[in-house]
DNA sequence: TTTTGGGTGTTACAATATATCATTCATCAG
DNA sequence: CTGATGAATGATATATTGTAACACCCAAAA
């Protein structure tokens, strides 16, 4: 799902102004990669993001790239998929939430969910455990319903 | 949580039974990794699995390693903590379930917990947008309770 | 016996991520 | 303005995690 120049825009726009209300700093290099991130089709691993900024850059190491991708983690503006070692643009970074992601491993794609009964019952498995989430993941790796109809066809 | 002597006997008894109920091959290197991630104090890596490995087999590669942490997994006896690049024996392998766990960032204590709530709000988002889960990934990253306490006092 | 398929041994390598130290830059107290 | 402070960046090297590829072994089937 490739943005289009405006709605990427509008994304970075955000992102400055939450940026600036938060009191941090979005450096130039850090809505670079965020950028790239969100210009992405798809998820998209650190050392791509390292390839695409040398169009961009004079000649940036891993280093640069995983502390922008730190810094944008925090602040919620991407998430990370650890299933697949990969970043996507957050869809919704106004507010804080469990990460929940639809990972077709047919066809590659990743939607990014926001099911308040999945966070319900997160929040509620936390009251029962006195545990305290700062980064929920939530990553369902199967398949998705285009790719089953078509599975099924072929057999 | 250190196991003791007679439950990881009991442990790789179970796994035994199940694979031959299978018609699996569960072969003696598959089952000292399952044994080693089993006694482990917690997660453990493939490369500390590896060193330990040595221990008892001469000179084993990460592929001999990796090939039974697949084996483990494709038959539920232990899970991949992706967040952690860990593994750990699963505590109920009997019947399938949604990997879910409680990693304390602070103490590093990991705990699978079997939450019908979310295993619930799983299955109901994945009705309402006909994804179909083989491998349900939910790892709750944050402070476990003890650790709460403990660093309240701090302050 | 020949074939076949799963499991294993071995080497080399790919992909992901971090440690460390030097340098730059904005900010602010004096 | 000047020097001090801390955040951000540059640069090099290395650690950690995971696979590809190919040869070999062995048990079960044909
Ligand atoms: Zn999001
Ligand atoms: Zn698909
Ligand atoms: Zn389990
Ligand atoms: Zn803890």
């Amino acid at each position: 799902m490739a943005l289009n120049q405006k709605s990427l825009a509008k994304i970075l726009q955000h992102a400055e102004t939450l940026c600036k209300q938060r009191e941090v700093r979005l450096t130039p290099q850090r809505s670079k990669v965020l950028e790239l991130v969100c210009a992405a089709d798809g998820p998209i691993g650190a050392y791509e993001i390292l390839d695409r900024l040398r169009q961009t850059i004079g000649n940036p190491a891993p280093p640069t790239v995983y502390r922008a991708l730190d810094f944008l983690l925090e602040q919620g503006l991407i998430h990370k998929l650890e299933s697949l070692h990969a970043y996507v643009g957050c869809s919704h970074p106004d507010h804080p939430h469990a990460s929940q992601f639809l990972i077709c491993s047919d066809c590659g794609d990743v939607r990014e969910i926001e099911s308040s009964g999945i966070a319900d019952s997160l929040r509620q498995a936390q009251k029962n455990t006195g545990f305290k989430a700062k980064r929920p993941v939530v990553e369902l790796l199967g398949t998705c319903a285009r790719c089953q109809i078509s599975n099924d066809r072929k057999v």
